[in-house]
DNA sequence: ACCTGAACACCGTTCAAGT
DNA sequence: ACCTGAACACCGTTCAAGT
């Protein structure tokens, strides 16, 4: 009973585990107990690997947030730049649609998430925004995917789609509803990347002209 | 020990008990156990007014979500419409900055949740935008707002605030970092807004244009 | 160093019993 | 109709004890 010669646990089993029980049953569904149950271990033995279930959650967290992708500001084309980490940003969140509510609460590991946030700020300041303006656009944009990964309709039922859906009785199928949802999603999301960025491109040529 | 002449307890006032608690404590520091403590009750009591802890959040969203005004779609001005959906939307959600994981992962109510959906699709569509850019147009918006809550430096530690204060070291101060990051908070979501519905004016002129 | 068993202080919810 | 006391099946976390 006492330690096995090659450790049973280790940080990144945990958190793989934990995910998929996550992805699954949903944040509720994580607990302490029932992960060690998955992983055939005792509760206790789980605090040999990490501090409590907040730093569980965040390693989880750090592990989903490195797909983004921030690298899209070559030659100072902010636009590119911003719709490179948008659209990677957001496919990040719904590959895990249950993790979102955690992952917009706060940043992961401070290291990293500076990391990027130094990468969107550094890009567009390069390509001739202020840097007020970049940090503004930074934000602003964090909006737009969180919201989009937070509301989809992946993660309970939305007013706006239930109003179409309401208009349009032909489609109450599920499996149909749910492919239309899914559109309505992907679409809404890419208009308001695309409108946003054309409201930004208007004022940036007006900053230009300015002087 | 039995039951009093006039009841203790009602909807109303556990709601506002339990808001309270939420609203000082966050999300997780409400507990039945905690709130009948402070109603002056037992635990089991609650459970005559509300079926479980679900039911006693949606009350409360659907509280805070009665702020929310959609009346601003008078004479077809699609445009002043949306913005005061998105402000006042906004304003309630934070006014109460720990129920926003809560509200932000599904509809309230039903019935008053699909009728203020309604009403901004009746507004756009009235308005001249056809029914499904309306759709989009309505959820677009709804990401705005609700990852503009979400991120915001209330809650938790922003990374682009960081990245902002780590460039201007003389911001240190406690009390003018939080200033400045309810500056940046609201001046993001202006622009965000601003840039969005520049983006869309463009759309819909094109729209009306090609016919 | 790492796993265990037992304990502590919590949860949400149910239900028979009271008036 | 509405409050109570007690119970059930859960939680996260700690810690001395084992090897």
């Amino acid at each position: 009973m006492g330690r096995p010669k090659t450790p049973l646990l280790s940080l990144a089993r945990m958190a793989s585990a934990a995910l998929d029980i996550v992805d699954t049953d949903g944040l509720d569904g994580l607990s302490m107990r029932r992960l060690a149950t998955v992983l055939g271990v005792q509760v206790a033995s789980l605090y040999n690997h990490v501090r409590n279930k907040d730093e569980l959650l965040h390693e989880i967290g750090n592990q989903i947030m490195s797909q983004v992708d921030v690298t899209g500001f070559r030659d100072g084309d902010w636009r590119e730049g911003i719709a490179t980490w948008a659209r990677s940003y957001r496919a990040a969140l719904r590959a895990h649609p249950n993790m979102v509510p955690f992952l917009a609460t706060g940043p992961g590991r401070r290291e990293t998430a500076l990391q990027r946030a130094n990468a969107v700020h550094g890009g567009l300041v390069a390509s001739g925004w202020p840097p007020r303006q970049a940090t503004l656009i930074g934000a602003s944009t964090k909006y737009l995917v969180v919201g989009a990964a937070m509301t989809s309709f992946g993660r309970g039922f939305d007013d706006d789609v239930q109003v179409y859906v309401d208009r349009y009785p032909h489609l109450g199928q599920a499996h149909k509803l749910r492919a239309h949802a899914d559109e309505i999603d992907d679409e809404a999301f890419e208009l308001a990347l695309l409108s946003f960025l054309d409201g930004l491109e208007r004022r940036f040529t007006e900053l230009r002209e300015a002087r």
